[in-house]
DNA sequence: GCCGTTTTCGGCCCGACTGTTTTCAGTCG
């Protein structure tokens, strides 16, 4: 059986295996853009197939609601098992490499038998590959270094290991004297969880000076391209950085371009074609004689002039944000600013590297008015985790440091209590109902089956002492898949019980991921956007929780930590 | 292959950059 992803994944693939064969671009985008639509909605695809109705949706013709029923009923296609066998599968690694795409790729298949990366190693270096048309000495060059860098560097980075780099190269940039205005753009503005490169917008009257100074900074191992307009270039970790400048009556039009994504923007151009306008990087231009050309000084007036509310970046994913827009019921998304205080981080009695105090005096000069404390439970005991005694003398010594601060300020006594192979939980009852809250999360046993690990999950949910679950699916972005786990039936459950669902922000997990938030709000679940701090520094990971919670649609109102610490002691039933 | 207030054919987003093809094709975003 093969779920929405599954498909989708097959459609992109037929897309460029069709690219492959040279055929029609507008028939490979088809496939892309009925990828794109199975990605983007919640569709439920067994039922469309039932009543035959998958080509009501926008982008799947009888050709492709024909190929997925195939899928659904089969999880088999012909077409696509055909399409495959016509390629070695060693083919596919070839569009890692920069500057390859799929004319080049097929022409090499067929006029050099490269089949691999390694192969165009090989005639890169023994030189048969000049022979063909197209593929010269500077080709050659940058094939070589492409493939350098793919053995070198990963192409995807986290978040939070950009973050600091994305916003020293603004700054520079902002502190140019040829700068009029500058702005990130891409995925990065977007608050992806995984980019692959940084976008840099700039408005300038002298686009070129500011190129090639860019190009020429201390932090560039590489420069890709420096033309009169764009520059990209690499730093030493490998991280693609492109700057783009453009004048500055034209910023606001490149900046909502360069933004994207791809898929919202296509949905913003064809509105404002129905508008008679059409829409690039550079401004509006009108269509037919009807349409007035609006005026347009800053981002949100190209929003205003097609009729819809501003769309933060964050939400630009053409995951329901236009209709929203359209219909004024954009959410007032959250901001760093409204977290009073954070549950789940860890101390020096289990993996934690600072003290309690410590933890404290570092939360309350970031503004906080609590902090809760979580270390681990006896089971996770390569995390040092701790048994009930030690937990209770922590508790103990909570209630103590608390007299300090004369309610002005409160650590939360907590554990991050592991949930146990079968759904029951690492402490009883009668240990559990001694803390403040309790955060349950999975620490082993990673490879059950999804049927199983859901129930555990819910088993664990549905013990009333459990306030919210920790990090849901376990995945360690780049490093580690998420568990298998039902993730539509634990936000269910978390609704039926009250469970908050945390948002870990350690940026190597960001999970719950943001595509679920928005229909666990819409389903009454509450966020709690948790750092997991195991060190003082860590709490401005609170940063990219936030981040993610905007892109899944939160408002202070779905987030338990934007509660005074008078409202938190009520909720938790403490006094 | 999809779509339709230009509706069953004909258009589908498009500009910048590069290399090499002396006028443009391929890639990228």
């Amino acid at each position: 059986m093969h779920d929405r992803e599954d498909i989708a994944d097959i459609l992109e693939h037929i897309a460029v295996l069709l690219e492959l064969k040279g055929e029609n671009i507008f028939k490979t985008r088809a496939y892309r853009k009925g990828a794109d639509v199975l990605r983007s909605e919640e569709i439920d695809l067994r039922e469309l197939v039932k009543t035959s109705s998958l080509s009501s949706i926008t982008g799947i013709g009888k050709a492709l609601a024909d190929k997925i029923a195939e899928l659904v009923n089969t999880s088999q296609l012909g077409f696509y098992n055909d399409l495959k066998a016509e390629f070695p599968p060693s083919l596919f690694e070839l569009f890692e490499i920069q500057g390859l795409g799929p004319k080049k790729i097929k022409t090499l298949y067929t006029k050099c038998n490269i089949h691999s990366v390694a192969d165009l190693k090989q005639a890169c270096e023994d030189g048969s590959i000049t022979s063909v048309t197209g593929f010269g000495a500077k080709t050659v060059e940058k094939l070589l270094k492409a493939i350098e860098f793919r053995e070198n560097f990963a192409s995807h980075f986290r978040l939070g290991d950009v973050a600091v780099m994305a916003e020293t190269m603004l700054d520079y940039i902002r502190c140019h004297p040829a700068t009029l205005r500058a702005c990130h753009a891409g995925s990065y503005r977007r608050s992806k969880e995984i980019l692959h490169d940084i976008d840099i917008l700039v408005a300038t009257k002298r686009p070129a000076e500011l190129t090639q100074w860019f190009s020429q900074l201390d932090e560039v191992s590489e420069v890709i391209v420096c033309g009169e307009t764009k520059a990209s270039v690499r730093l030493d970790n490998g991280l693609q950085v492109d700057l783009r400048a453009v004048s500055n009556s034209a910023f606001p039009f490149a900046l909502q371009y360069f933004s994207g994504s791809k898929e919202h923007n296509v949905a913003i151009r064809q509105r404002a074609l129905k508008r008679g306008l059409s829409l690039n990087e550079y401004g509006f231009t009108a269509k037919d004689a009807a349409a007035e050309v609006p005026t347009v000084h800053e981002e949100a007036d190209i929003y205003d002039a097609l009729q819809l509310a501003f769309i933060p970046p964050e939400l630009r994913e053409n995951r329901g944000e236009i209709e929203a827009a359209e219909n004024n019921t954009l959410p007032r998304l959250i901001e760093l600013e409204n977290l009073r205080g954070t549950f789940h981080n860890h101390t020096t009695a289990s993996d934690g590297r600072n003290s309690l105090q410590e933890m404290a005096d570092a939360a309350i000069e970031h503004g906080l008015e609590y902090l809760g404390i979580a270390d681990h439970s006896k089971s996770s005991f390569q995390a040092n985790g701790l048994y009930p005694d030690r937990l209770l003398k922590q508790v103990e010594e909570i209630r103590q440091l608390n007299r300090q601060w004369d309610g002005s300020f409160r650590l939360l006594a907590g554990s991050e209590v592991d949930i146990l192979k079968d759904g029951s939980l690492d402490f009883d009852d009668s240990i559990l109902s001694q803390l403040d809250y309790v955060v349950a999360s999975v620490h082993n046993a990673f490879t059950l089956p999804e049927k199983e690990m859901t129930k555990r999950i819910i088993r664990a949910m549905e013990n009333p002492q459990v306030t919210m679950l920790g990090h849901l699916t376990g995945r360690l972005l780049l490093k580690r898949d998420a568990y298998q786990v039902n993730v539509d039936k634990i936000i269910d459950c978390a609704a039926e019980t009250g469970t908050i669902i945390e948002l870990n922000c350690n940026p190597m997990r960001l999970d719950m991921d943001w595509r679920h938030w928005h229909k666990a709000k819409d389903k009454g679940v509450r966020c709690a956007i948790n750092p997991d701090a195991h060190r003082v520094e860590q709490l401005q990971f609170m940063a990219f929780g936030v981040r993610l919670a905007r892109k899944g649609w939160l408002s202070k109102e779905d987030v338990i930590n934007t509660k005074s610490l008078t409202e938190v002691l009520e909720f938790l039933k403490i006094s």
